[in-house]
RNA sequence: UCCAGAGUAGCUCAGCUGGUUAGAGCACCUGACUGUUAAUCAGGGGGUCAGGGGUUCGAAUCCCCUCUCUGGAGCCA
């Protein structure tokens, strides 16, 4: 891996000591745990790179040192100097013996202990619940997809081309927006959706990619949604909804191939089964719309509806949208992911294109992952054409001025094009296997959470 | 938003059909210990039982309201 020279690289970390068995080096961190026995006492030191154990014994150091070591106390943060040394007896084969100690802060009640602690009391710490090595370990793999997303891009001829956060009007005037003031123009709009803005560039650029934030003040509290989630959005002139898919096949395989390879002690770390991820090879399994509705009433996987307060159970009717049900049930046969393609027009958004096919479907298409992982990503082949476009647009009662220059973009060089977006945390989630998507970003936005 | 569940020590929880001064483990403080890694052993401090109201001789326990939190649904990435 290529590596930038600088001054920084000097400095000794824990993940490199292997290098330095056998000379004495300067140690800057954390106390993570510490336990004691008489003339020993044992620091778990963690320094952001890894953890390693070092050894305080009272022949070995000063009055002064041992006294210092033996009243440390978790997340007291410390400089030490000590020997590496090769140790069968230490979990990660290394430990240092230590020869001076000089402590930075004593820490007083940290509150998050080695033992069991409730989701509630975690999320109100979530500020320190990031030193904890499982959170530190999603982290290191969030960092490790996103820069597998920017590689993969980078690589493959596209350009990043980042769209607005503040928008003027809603991109899929369904889900509700986050709205605020925008000096004497009125209101403004937290992005729900860089697409439109990406589709502009993709006309300037050819295939462009759009990463940030998106923000959705949709009321759903379940331990998939986040009203501020990070989302990359490729978006490719002269694609058809067959290139889009191959596309988001060979980025999903690309990431998880490379946290296997990069990431191998975080995954265990998080007990994660790799088995499983060596699975995600292309080809992905797919089907259409159809084909899945077909497939759930062949398996006898109902519809539940509310009837006079009363449930009905019905055999799936071709039309309505999959729900959480329909999802994992047709995803607990595949051990990757599966794109579902080919929706009925109607349960879509209205810049999607038609089928020629059938008009009553469009090119849309959700790729979901095994293991629960759900709907991770959503693309689709785009309106390209003026007319059909702006009938969608007053179909949906959406402001015409608004989507002005959207409409532009096909009347001046309009051409096929197609573009999906995938949702970071939601793959993150997958990949790592984390129970909740509030664990796999630092600091999350919920419904009824915004501290810290 | 709708449905369901929870709130007792810093943390995780027990506390029965109402009954003396509210309990445990961990964490913290003091001491012992040369191989701990959720160390062990001995001792110690720590409580507005979420808040308010009601029933009762008596409420952590029963009833009502409010607040906070958790999970699920719909919608979505």
């Amino acid at each position: 891996m290529g590596t930038i020279n600088s001054r920084y690289k000097s400095y000794c970390y824990i993940e490199n000591l292997s290098q330095f068995v056998g000379s004495e080096v300067t140690l800057r961190g954390w106390v993570y745990h510490k336990t004691g026995k008489g003339k020993l006492h044992f620091i778990q030191l963690r320094d952001g790179t890894g953890i390693v154990q070092c050894v305080v014994f009272k022949p070995n150091v000063s009055e002064e040192v041992f006294e210092r070591a033996k009243s440390l106390t978790q997340e007291s943060s410390l400089i030490l100097k000590g020997y590496v040394r090769e140790d069968p007896r230490s979990p990660v084969g290394i430990e240092i013996d230590v020869s001076d100690l000089q402590v930075i802060q004593l820490t007083n009640d940290y509150p998050i202990t080695p033992k069991e602690h409730g989701d509630s009391f975690l999320m109100e710490h979530r500020h320190l619940w990031l030193r904890s090595s499982k959170q530190h370990a999603i982290i290191r793999v969030r960092s490790a997809v996103i820069k597998a997303i920017r590689d993969f891009f980078d690589g493959n001829g596209f350009k990043q081309v980042d769209s607005p956060i503040l928008t003027p009007n809603a991109c899929e005037g369904t889900t509700t927006l986050f709205e605020t003031k925008y000096f004497d123009l009125g209101s403004a709009y937290l992005s729900q959706s860089g697409q439109l803005y990406a589709e502009a560039s993709a006309m300037a650029h050819g295939k462009v990619y759009t990463f940030g934030p998106t923000f959705r003040a949709e009321l759903s509290k379940t331990r998939k949604h986040l009203t501020e989630f990070w989302m990359v959005e490729p978006e490719m002139a002269f694609f058809d909804l067959d290139d889009d898919m191959d596309l988001a096949e060979d980025l999903v395989e690309y990431i998880v191939q490379y946290v296997l390879k990069h990431c191998k002690k975080e995954l265990e770390i998080l007990e994660r089964d790799i088995t499983k991820l060596e699975k995600v090879r292309r080809p992905f399994y797919r089907m259409t719309y159809t084909e899945a509705v077909d497939w759930l009433n062949r398996n006898n996987v109902p519809i539940i509806r509310k009837v006079d307060g009363k449930e009905i159970e019905e055999p799936f009717p071709w039309g309505e949208d999959f729900g959480a049900v329909q999802e994992e049930a047709i995803m607990e046969q595949f051990d990757k992911p599966c794109i579902i393609h080919r929706y009925p027009a109607k349960v879509k958004a209205f810049y999607m294109k038609r089928d020629p096919q059938n008009p009553e479907l469009v090119l849309a298409m959700d790729m979901l992952a095994p293991e629960r992982g759900g709907e991770i990503i959503g693309g689709s082949q785009r309106e390209d054409d003026y007319n059909a476009l702006l009938e969608r647009i007053k179909e949906e009662n959406l402001p015409l001025e608004a989507f002005q220059w959207y409409l532009d973009l096909r009347k001046y060089g309009s051409v096929p094009h197609s573009g999906f977006g995938l949702g970071i945390e939601r793959t993150v989630k997958w990949i790592t296997g984390a129970r909740h998507i509030r664990e796999v970003i630092p600091f999350p936005r919920m419904i009824y959470r915004i501290y810290p």
